[in-house]
RNA sequence: GGGCCCGUAGCUUAGCCAGGUUGGAGCGCUCGGCUGAUAACCGAGAGGUCCGGAGUUCAAAUCUCCGCGGGCCCA
């Protein structure tokens, strides 16, 4: 049976080899078999609520790369929240509706159209559909699971629920009764080949550029011989015109042209006349042609308002065209918009199938596009065109089957958002966006300009929209909820499902006439679903009154970027409507995954970078460490094996590292935390420093993890480990653990490490879930979990700032040092004489320089003797004291100039402050400055002092012997060397010691290794002495 | 086509908001050193048009404008 490392305690030594990605998986049982989970909620029932709502994933497609650091980011700032006292409640959610849905459905049974699927049956196709949103929810769990994210997938909401639906459709009717759900005319995008509207992504995928004829046509007007001329790169849409738009505010005029009167805007005539004759009549403000009539160029459908006649509108520019636009409400956005002011009707002679319609005799049946030319032949035959061109532009393709797309009028219900516009900015006001720049950018411009939100589908696998109309008197009803469904219906089934096609069987009494009501065919956008998870989660109003009122609004969403106008806008838009509040007070939005190369991950390019494969080979802290520490949280993130790997082997190993070198160390002297602790008091410094550096980055990290800049404060733990802890205080800390004998120093180094370490592993614990676990368990039986306990507090006590000064200032001395030493080709391990320090002292750090720089001495001095000054010019005083001159002034300084100088007759005053002083070089030494301290090394070596270094290259090579002999520390040795006894002179027992050595004989071992020592070959060799 | 974000060494990035001497760091590379915790570490070196251009300023990676490239959202 495999042995668990979980035994508190225990104390067992534990070797490099242990620590892998596999290790993760004992986590992950652990925590199950003990439901750490459910008791780390537990444990906070009574703390201070944090609300978490969690964005629904759709399961009809496998998690990638990208789900991967969304479920990264929610659990370190959750597991962060938790350890901090809060109670984060985390439910799971499945957005479960929608066109992507129903199209990988269409796909696997091979349905090409809506037709199909009706022919094939709405009732099965949805099942298909029910069955396809968890095709992966296997997968799913399995990632959620692996990476260590923390929710609760065994009770999520799931928006195809009826409870879901019946929440949704409450908050439908709430919109109903407020007057803001309406039925209008929308204007989308429509393939006439598949005979259905797209979605705005499916459009963008099929962008092409294209050349279409451009018109220029002459509008007569009415009772005059004069023409207002218009342009146009739709011909066909002509027979749809119903009015002419100008832009309110530029200038038109009336021309003389080719021997006609024309009206264009002004601006434009200066650009399409260029070198033309042209004689101006008349100018005016477009405003004052508002009402002007002319005379229709096609009659084929009569409008049933007025019509033909000029209108304003701003959208009108002056960059293409003639300033005048053709205006067609069943064909364009903008138009249908105007014509919604103007009260213009909608000339609608188009089919379904883009073919026009019989009114239009000439071209009846013919696919519209087809028609272009033959229009523009009747125009000119006409004589009421004034040019035709070529136009180039971007034009959307159906993406399935590559027909140019109509923008055509449909009937379709809508939210009246565009009313709530100064409720959404005022909303958004209390939301914290992370990064900032979202809340005015982005997000803000577009709500600021919020239209109404187009709701209804004419699909099938949605929540229905629950309105029913009176076939006998045309009125219409919104149902809020099963129980006034029920009491309404004529045929209420006893097993019910709210979605097509059986709700649509549900007949309704009209209450005004008592004929048959019919639920109208459509369903709602799914965006409205995922919005409405603040209290459909709940199902409120009709439970949980309670738990819905604590939980909104929601403290804390995270999503990517892409969601902006997705959920984060749906999100508000419904609390909006329904409460005036927003659903959300922070959001953080997460930059994109990226391959190597910085493209977007995509199936289709073959660039998708498996999630398992990462799991299995560098593990799940691994990649949460490389995608929480990268980069800011919303900047786009390149993930490769490679930069993953680095995570691990950098930073997790350094991790497993320390606490390994605790464990075997303390295990060997069986050291006990609790009974033998040493007070603080009695530590040495370094012990000190390192536990204020310790008590620095619990502040740090708190500070930033409040502000969600979680990258900063893993770039601090990651600083604190390598830097701190591991290349500063274990690598001085070393030879106090080496002692065989138990001593006071020894004790304190273990009660320090014991204290860092547990603490560490509780600040690590959100960001590195697994390795944490283990290392904590490893080491204290405090808690059962390492996520059970509390995030550490600040010792503000515990901090020296005058000694974490000094010592970085120690370090910086000591990196001098190396590189003098460096440069004039002495080894780290000779001996020098002295060093001297001209700077602060910090003698209380003289020890720790002493060894790092082996050096005898350390000499702090005012006097620096073994150095000549020079001066060198301050720019950033120079600039502002002297402008223009500084360049001047900074020469001087450098020439040994001070005092008053003259530059073109004016007297300028060099002071101390306008240079700083540095120093050179010396006989005998050879130093380093930095931050104003001057290090300096004796570089000379005496005879003792090289016999020193002699015995320590000795020691060297025999430590390099015995590890790989594989000998225990504690294994004793008896050492042969080809050298004479007075080689080593005084420092023999040093060897012994160091190495272990029980004696050393001095003559050629027979075999052995030969070693080359400065130039020098010597033969040593080691036997393990016999027990 | 529009809006927003990003662009610093081969790679990952700090510095930019609040302009100031010679633009830091890690990985990788070369050389040297250290090592009985280490897959580590230390020193030196090579490697930068700070995306390009213009402007503001005594002074620009930093501020402004115009481009280019990448990404997102929208058309």
């Amino acid at each position: 049976m495999k042995q668990k490392c979980f035994k508190p305690s225990s104390h067992l030594p534990i070797s490099m080899s242990e620590y892998g990605p596999e290790m993760e998986e004992e986590v992950l049982e652990y925590w199950e078999e003990r439901d750490i989970f459910r008791k780390s909620l537990e444990k906070r029932k009574d703390g201070k609520k944090f609300i978490f709502l969690e964005g629904p994933p759709t399961a009809n497609g496998m998690p990638h790369p990208g789900h991967v650091l969304t479920r990264t980011m929610k659990d370190v700032v959750l597991r962060y929240k938790t350890m901090k006292g809060f109670y984060v409640e985390r439910k799971a959610g499945w957005d479960t509706h929608g066109l992507p849905v129903e199209i990988e459905v269409e796909k696997m049974l091979g349905l090409k159209n809506k037709q199909d699927v009706e022919k094939y049956g709405i009732e099965k196709f949805n099942e298909e559909c029910k069955k396809s949103v968890f095709r992966y929810e296997e997968a799913w769990k399995k990632m959620t699971r692996r990476v260590g994210f923390w929710i609760d997938m065994e009770n999520p909401y799931i928006t195809m629920d009826n409870n879901y639906i019946e929440s949704v459709w409450w908050s439908l009717k709430q919109a109903w009764e407020k007057g803001l759900l309406y039925r209008g005319h929308r204007v989308t995008p429509y393939c006439p080949r598949c005979g259905t509207t797209l979605s705005s992504h499916e459009v963008a995928q099929g962008y092409k550029e294209v050349e279409d004829p451009s018109i220029f046509v002459k509008f007569k007007i009415k009772g005059k011989d004069e023409y207002l001329l218009a342009w146009t790169t739709t011909p066909w849409t002509l027979i749809s015109n119903v009015a002419l738009a100008v832009n309110p505010e530029e200038d038109y005029i009336k021309i003389d042209y080719n021997g006609s009167r024309l009206i264009l805007a002004e601006k434009r005539a200066k650009e399409l006349l260029k070198k033309q004759n042209y004689e101006i009549i008349e100018k005016f403000k477009g405003k004052e042609i508002e009402g002007m009539e002319y005379e229709p160029l096609y009659t084929y459908v009569k409008p049933d308002k007025k019509c033909w006649y000029v209108v304003l509108a701003d959208f009108v520019t002056m960059e293409e065209g003639t300033g005048i636009v053709h205006i067609a409400p069943a064909f364009g956005e903008d138009d249908y918009e105007v014509g919604r002011k103007y009260n213009l009707p909608v000339i609608q002679p188009v089919d379904l199938r883009g073919r026009f319609t019989d009114e239009v005799e000439k071209w009846a049946g013919m696919f519209v596009k087809d028609a272009d030319e033959s229009i523009i032949e009747d125009l000119k035959k006409r004589e009421l065109l004034e040019g035709v061109q070529k136009y180039k532009h971007q034009y959307p393709f159906c993406w399935r089957c590559d027909t140019p797309l109509l923008y055509y009028a449909i009937e379709s219900w809508f939210i009246g958002m565009s009313k709530l516009r100064e409720n959404l900015v005022k909303n958004n006001e209390e939301i914290n966006w992370h990064p900032e720049y979202i809340k005015h950018g982005r997000f803000g411009e577009f709500i600021k300009e919020a239209r109404d939100w187009a709701l209804s589908r004419k699909r099938y696998w949605g929540t229905p929209l629950p309105v029913w109309k009176c076939e006998k008197c045309g009125k219409e009803i919104c149902i809020g909820s099963v129980d006034e469904l029920r009491s309404m219906a004529k045929n209420m089934p006893e097993k019910l499902d709210l979605h097509r096609p059986y709700v649509d069987r549900i007949v309704l009494k009209c209450p005004e006439c008592g004929g048959d009501m019919h639920r109208v065919e459509e369903v709602i956008d799914a965006w409205y679903d995922s919005g409405s998870a603040p209290f459909a989660q709940w199902h409120y109003p009709f439970e949980n009154e309670e738990k819905f009122k604590e939980s909104f609004p929601a403290d804390f969403i995270c999503e990517a970027i892409d969601q902006t106008r997705g959920w984060f806008y749906s999100l508000l838009a419904i609390s909006t409507l329904l409460f005036d509040k927003p659903a959300y007070r922070n959001v953080l939005t997460l930059g994109l995954i990226l391959d190597e190369k910085g493209q977007k991950m995509s199936k289709k390019n073959r660039n998708y970078v498996e999630p398992d494969i990462i799991f299995e080979r560098e593990g799940a802290d691994a990649l949460r460490w490389y995608l929480i520490s990268s980069s800011p949280p919303w900047q786009p993130k390149r993930v490769y094996e490679k930069v993953v790997r680095e995570a691990y082997s950098k930073f997790l190993l350094t991790m497993w590292h320390i606490y390994s070198f605790y464990s075997t160390y303390s295990s060997l002297d069986k050291f006990d935390y609790e009974s033998k602790k040493v007070d603080m008091k009695k530590r040495q410094i370094l012990d000190i420093w390192i536990i204020s550096k310790l008590n620095s980055l619990i502040r740090e990290v708190e500070k930033f993890m409040n502000n969600f800049e979680v990258h900063k404060a893993a770039r601090l733990i990651e600083d604190f480990v390598i830097k701190d802890l591991s290349n500063w205080y274990i690598r001085n800390s070393r030879k106090r653990f080496w002692k065989e004998e138990e001593n006071e120093d020894k004790l304190a180094g273990y009660s320090t490490l014991y204290e860092v370490i547990t603490t560490l592993a509780k600040i690590t614990a959100p960001f590195v879930p697994f390795i944490s676990e283990k290392i904590f368990l490893g080491m204290s039986d405090e808690c059962e979990s390492v996520h059970l306990c509390d995030f550490p507090e600040v010792d503000e006590g515990a901090i020296n700032e005058e000694i974490e000064r000094k010592m970085e200032m120690a370090r910086e001395i000591v990196e001098e040092a190396r590189a003098i030493r460096a440069r004039n080709n002495i080894k780290l391990r000779q001996p020098l004489e002295e060093a001297i320090v001209v700077g602060e002292r910090i003698d209380e750090l003289v020890d720790i320089l002493r060894e790092e720089m082996n050096v005898k001495k350390v000499i702090f001095s005012s006097d620096a003797d073994f150095i000549e000054e020079v001066r060198k010019p301050d720019y950033s005083k120079l600039g502002p004291k002297f402008k223009e001159n500084a360049g001047k002034i900074a020469k001087m300084i450098e020439e040994g100039k001070t005092g008053k100088v003259v530059i073109d007759g004016k007297e300028y005053e060099i002071t101390e402050e306008d240079y700083v002083v540095e120093k050179k070089a010396k006989e005998g030494y050879d130093f380093s400055t930095f931050n104003g301290t001057i290090i300096a090394l004796k570089i000379e070596i005496t005879p003792e002092l090289k016999q020193e270094g002699f015995a320590r290259e000795i020691v060297r090579r025999i430590q390099e012997m015995r590890k790989k002999m594989d000998l225990e520390m504690e294994d004793r040795i008896i050492t042969k060397i080809g050298i004479d006894k007075e080689r080593l002179g005084e420092w023999e027992e040093y060897v012994m010691n160091e190495t272990r050595s029980s004696k050393i004989i001095y003559e050629e071992p027979s075999n052995g290794t030969e070693w080359n020592i400065e130039g020098e070959k010597i033969k040593i060799e080691i036997k393990k002495e016999a027990q």
